[in-house]
RNA sequence: GGGGCGUUAGCUCAGCUGGUUAGAGCAGAGGACUCAUAAUCCUUUGGUCGCGGGUUCAAGUCCCGCACGCCCUACCA
């Protein structure tokens, strides 16, 4: 089901001028169900993220703020990228920052490496710089200015004038690899998923490329090109090379030179991407690996676009959302929840206040949340607090339990493949089916006659281990509830600490012993008032 | 201009290599029950599968054209 020993998964780092948004918690949140999926399944997973601070934009920001670059940034990953973490709850193993030592002495190395091979060469380069993009505009994104702008050429996205570049540049060879690129995806398939992504960026690479600009000499605040330090390294190719410096990349065995194991051990990564920067992920960064003799990434996953009333979420529509503003009324856990289950990972997806609130009372208050509370409260009315013990079970207790053990293969299945929403679907026919399965037996009803206590017992019995597989199947989307479900079950003490359960075997049945003593768990997913988030 | 993706019940979406009366969740309607977060369970209303052709014994599912939406890319200028 896992093949890998050892995985890898990372986000883009976050460009610390902007602020965080839904959009990126959705990247952290998929990716650290994903990480959070194959520990407990007892892969070597290793997870990375962090932060982008190189680039004329946060130079001028900084000099705007009256402070130096490296005050401007600590300040911002210190306040916003670090906290937007921790709220989220994501569980990553490692923070780079293209401002550490590790990360620019990696840069420097592979470029130089890159430059020893013969595939960076000194040219010229004019052309329309927009400040905003952080790049060189093809005329398509060049419009005529209006307003207090018109008779300036103007870049088409921030609609600001743009600079008339004259520089000598290094450029790196991207074109060299065009065939190898295209082979690449031919010979494997999955390695852009999903496949809607696959498709346009083999029509991008067959339209051939052309090489790379990338470096700067008109500011300073970047890596330095190591043979000439007049010049910096463009942004985007310093920012992609985080993936392998983090991993000790500057001291890495690459070739005959020897070092750290840490790339030997997890490279290569799959790379969880919004598709908007699929193409510097799925072309530029294989192209630059080839160059260096690396491993191309494991694979590239362009995850869609949050979409709020149709569009494309962005704060210049005034439809940019600030995670707080979710998970301050609805709680983390629905957050990651919400965002999983709803949207089919890959896809864009329609997000709404309405949409988000209807789910967390139908599905996680009175679905999930109410399905812990009954059988809780009734194994504390009937069984002094305590895992009743089973009798033999009969065909409907045996449903029960072989939905369990199927669906925690389907859903792991899912899992390898990417298809969190698949995954999060299939653990959810458990929660209804448990539900419909407690109305039937009516353990209520067998309470009143003494005769029927042990088939009361039974059925408690069976529910509750339903219970305990959910907290299991659940901890990776929904690690808060899961962990004080478990807690309430008594787990803990006889199972151990829920983050040392293999999931893969979370649909064993019979694994809570009779008599386990259970603790009172107020509601998991209280009714939340709606008027203020609905209203928003 | 070239290309990609999408268009299925009020809403959000499933429908793989074409094959029984097109599905789910939510919302709506009716009923049952009381362990539970006025929760749960059962039943049920609802669709010309964007439009028009074609292939086939058979098409939501393949082919062609068109419309609309989003995206990538190019160019005239």
């Amino acid at each position: 089901m896992f093949k890998h020993q050892t995985k890898y998964f990372t986000t883009p780092i976050f460009y610390v001028n902007d602020a965080p948004h839904i959009g990126h918690a959705y990247t952290e949140v998929a990716a650290d169900v994903l990480v959070r999926w194959h520990r407990a399944a007892g892969v070597d997973t290793r997870f990375l993220t962090g932060t982008d601070e190189h680039g004329q934009k946060i130079l001028r920001t900084a000099e705007a703020n009256g402070a130096s670059p490296k005050e401007w940034v600590d300040r911002l990953v210190a306040q916003e990228w670090r906290p937007m973490l921790e709220n989220l709850n994501i569980a990553n193993d490692d923070f780079i920052r293209t401002t550490d030592a590790r990360h620019e002495a990696g840069v420097a190395k592979f470029l130089q490496r890159l430059y020893d091979k013969g595939y960076i060469y000194e040219g010229e380069f004019e052309a329309l710089y927009c400040v905003g993009c952080e790049e060189f505009k093809p005329k398509s994104e060049i419009v005529q200015g209006a307003a207090e702008f018109t008779g300036h050429k103007v870049c088409a996205i921030h609609s600001k004038p743009l600079e008339l570049l004259q520089e000598k540049n290094y450029f790196f060879k991207m074109s060299a690899f065009q065939d190898r690129l295209l082979e690449l995806y031919e010979r494997r398939p999955d390695f852009i998923q999903p496949a809607s992504a696959r498709n346009e960026v083999i029509a991008f690479v067959q339209q051939d490329l052309t090489d790379l600009s990338i470096s700067r000499n008109t500011f300073n605040w970047g890596v330095p090109i190591p043979w000439d330090e007049s010049h910096v390294t463009y942004v985007w190719f310093d920012a992609l090379l985080n993936y392998i410096t983090a991993l000790e990349y500057s001291t890495s065995v690459v070739g005959d030179e020897p070092g750290s194991v840490a790339l030997a051990k997890y490279w290569p990564a799959v790379h969880i991407v919004g598709k908007d920067i699929l193409r510097f992920h799925a072309v530029i960064w294989p192209a630059m690996l080839m160059a260096a003799e690396l491993a191309e990434p494991e694979c590239v996953f362009a995850h869609g676009w949050l979409l709020v009333g149709g569009e494309k979420m962005s704060k210049s529509k005034l439809t940019g959302i600030a995670p707080h503003e979710i998970t301050g009324t609805f709680g983390v856990d629905a957050f990651r929840y919400y965002f999983m289950r709803a949207i089919n990972f890959g896809q864009d997806g329609s997000f709404s206040w309405e949409d988000i609130a209807a789910r967390y009372q139908a599905e996680l208050a009175n679905g999930f949340g109410n399905l812990v509370s009954r059988v809780l409260a009734m194994n504390a009315k009937y069984f002094d607090a305590k895992q009743p013990e089973s009798g033999d079970l009969t065909g409907a207790d045996k449903q029960i339990s072989e939905l369990a053990a199927r669906v925690t293969s389907l859903a792991n299945e899912h899992i390898t493949k990417y298809a969190i929403h698949e995954a999060i679907a299939v653990v959810w026919q458990l929660v209804d089916v448990l539900n419909g399965y407690i109305t039937e037996q009516e353990p209520w009803q067998l309470a009143k006659d003494e005769a029927q206590r042990v088939r009361l017992a039974t059925v408690l019995a069976t529910a509750t281990e339903g219970l305990r597989v959910l907290a299991q199947l659940l901890a990776p989307v929904i690690p808060e509830a899961a962990a004080k479900l478990w807690r309430s079950l008594g787990a803990v003490a006889v199972l151990g600490e829920l983050s040392e359960q293999n999931i893969a075997a979370a649909g064993q049945w019979h694994k809570l012993p009779a008599g386990t003593p259970q603790e009172a768990l107020p509601a998991l997913f209280p009714r939340v008032e709606m008027a203020a988030g609905v209203k928003k």
